[in-house]
DNA sequence: ATTGTCGTATTACACTTGTAGTAGTAGAGG
DNA sequence: CCTCTACTACTACAAGTGTAATACGACAAT
């Protein structure tokens, strides 16, 4: 599965392209940034090819240019770093995290809503069936 | 105040020691961290001067031996880790987050009615009146 | 005073990341 | 065929990190 894939902002920048386009070439990639990272083509295509080395993004070959996918799904990407952030800084202990994400940023009510349907739903999913913990 | 913290898991853990014990020698911090790492003492010592180059330690001097104490709390880097990911990965979406820690990890029935708790504390502390909108 | 010893300071080295220049090469145009 | 052009491949380099050896200075013991 999702081992620990552990991305640096610029590389989630990228792969971020990577999963909304789906796939996109070189230059692609480096005009989807262009917006708030001015990088030289090069620079991209050595994003690219590391994050290739690293087995997080693949090509083919359209004429001679690559066109490159993303072989990892955000989600794992985002279970992997979360719950990596969450052994490290808080040793997995999730009340803290949340009472952190809740204490830090300005929150509004429907945000609170939400996460707390979100509760209910983890609630009641574990709530039912007894026995499996 | 807390700009922007972030620290690696080694760092972390150097840290926690410093943030366990109050102050720390060298030595012990080695010491506290023998058990998951066995590094040299030369390389604890780096480690603490590195860290006290970035201003998150700072040394008074025992004898000839350097008491290092933490100069940043152990909440500033949480605070700052974990909205810096929140941000990184989410796009500051706090929901996806939590959804995120629910889903990810084994979750007692306890760690949620907690976390439910939170909420509805920080619920009020926002509303002050309820409010079924 | 001389010498170990203990502890810090300095130096080192491999790897990763951010960033990009230059070299090489295959296809387009003449 | 020959030359641009457009790309990719290779090389480079400064920071930061993980890890540690070695050098150097102060103090205790003789």
């Amino acid at each position: 599965m999702s081992e620990s894939h552990q991305l640096s902002e610029l590389q989630l920048d990228v792969m971020r392209v990577l999963w909304d386009a789906g796939e996109a070439k070189v230059a692609e990639v480096r005009q989807a940034l262009a917006k708030e990272r001015g990088l030289a083509l090069t620079t991209v295509a050595t994003l690219l090819s590391r994050l290739e080395k690293r087995k997080l993004v693949a090509h083919r070959l359209e004429g001679r240019q690559f066109v490159y996918q993303a072989t990892v799904s955000q989600e794992d990407v985002r279970v992997s770093m979360v719950s990596d952030l969450a052994e490290r800084l808080f040793q997995g202990d999730l009340t803290a995290i949340v009472s952190h994400l809740l204490t830090d940023k300005e929150i509004t009510k429907g945000d609170l809503s939400r996460v707390k349907a979100l509760i209910e739903a983890k609630e009641e999913e574990l709530g039912g069936t007894h026995g499996v913990e």
